[in-house]
DNA sequence: CGCCGGTTTGACATACTTCAAGAGAAGTGG
DNA sequence: CCACTTCTCTTGAAGTATGTCAAACCGGCG
């Protein structure tokens, strides 16, 4: 779905409409939203934040993803976390933001000016709840991988990825096939999510690919040809399966 | 300072009140919280909770140090937080935690009932807006951690990790002298916080003791003799002060 | 066609782990 | 107060997963 610059559509159309910020919200609060929101597109590629930058907008990722990261001053990157459609953008009651967000793919999100937002999100508990709730779904998202920075082998850290991505890409489009899975990442962004350098992530999932686990259509395109092997390589249960 | 079990201070004298969850609450939601409260003591080393408990309390860390982290099927562990004086344990609106909580050193609790707490932050702002505070500085945190674990080498995780606890020692206890650090963490703790292996966390503490970085007066317990050495250490700026 | 970003593959280097032994502290019980 | 055990920590030697460097490959696009 390609949605332009200047239209904005209606928020009860909105394909993010019941998970996003504004999920809980009533009729009167969608209609103060309407009014400080506006949307805005990125190409594959481009910079959406720096870090440091005035956070003049919040957001919503309607469509596409993004990558949020730090850049060390030596140049070394460490991704943070992939931005799929409903997730926010950007901390209320702070005025600049901490990491550097990038459009991965093309990207359009929901604007909205920060000191209105402020204001609703101190006025109406309904925003604050539904904010508070995906801070810690996030929290706990964060520390899951520091699990993986921290303990995980390389093939560990690219199964666990790999079924990341399943899981979220079934979440914002649930007609995809499960097992069909497109990386919108290149190899180097991959790894600089991982932790690791391009060319490990590329000896991997050539391993996988090698071993039947993975069955590569295109070199950004594979299907998983056994999720059980999949799932094991994750090292997050050590026999395969849930302990009943 | 020591609480014991029985013991309910009131909340005008309690020594995190101005920074923790309660911090915005006014006479009236003081007296609730009053109400749903309890004092609880751990000895160091015991377990506070385990993964996929029953949440019946969430609490705030009184005084002592605690530890969040996860242990992988193998036996692999990783430290993904340190609960120091003020910090919040449990999420509201979820009824098991996802991560074991352990008393490092010993600690006192303030647990609040899970239910009447979760209507509390339905019914007071304040609580609710701090508590989303709360959540979005760790969430800051534990991203900030994310680089260290999956892009610093040994040496930079150790000098980051003295730096942090600086910064919280002197947060929690404004007397003590900047530069006198206590280990609160055995050497394997915090190499399960950095993921490291214990021998190299030795390694490197035996390095910078050598070099002059560190003066030990004991085991655990040593001054930072060279700031500057110990900031450039950490790799946060290449050349050893900000930008400004 | 020839360039170009993304990717693969190989050979080599190394930071960190693993394995192993021993030295200090610290607690325990006689 | 002294053996005795038990942790915690240090230090060394050897192994390995992953990083680094370098070359070649591939598909797309002007």
């Amino acid at each position: 779905m390609y949605i332009s610059d200047r239209v904005r559509p209606s928020c009860t159309e909105c394909p993010i409409r019941h998970r996003a910020v504004c999920a809980r919200c009533d009729e009167d609060e969608l209609a103060i939203l309407d009014n400080i929101k506006s949307y805005k597109s990125f190409k594959a590629g481009e910079p959406i934040l720096w870090r440091g930058d005035e956070l003049t907008y919040l957001a919503s990722i309607v469509s596409g993803v993004g990558s949020l990261g730090k850049t060390m001053e030596d140049g070394r990157i460490q991704m943070v976390g992939l931005l799929f459609p409903s997730d926010f953008i950007g901390h209320p009651g702070r005025a600049q933001i901490e990491f550097d967000v990038v459009a991965v793919t093309d990207v359009t999100l929901c604007c909205f000016k920060r000191k209105p937002f402020e204001d609703l999100v101190a006025s109406t508990p309904h925003v604050a709840q539904r904010l508070l709730e995906m801070a810690l779904d996030e929290l706990d998202a964060a520390r899951d991988w520091m699990v993986l920075l921290g303990r995980k082998t390389a093939r560990e850290k690219i199964a666990t990825f790999i079924e990341m991505l399943i899981r979220r890409q079934s979440l914002s489009d649930p007609s995809s096939e499960a097992l069909k899975v497109v990386l919108p990442l290149t190899r180097e962004e991959i790894a600089s999510f991982l932790g690791l350098t391009l060319e490990t992530v590329s000896r991997q999932l050539g391993a996988m690919k090698k071993e039947g686990i993975l069955h590569f259509s295109d070199r950004r395109q594979f299907e998983v040809a056994d999720f059980d092997a999949l799932h094991i390589a994750t090292g997050d249960d050590a026999d395969g399966g849930p302990l009943f």
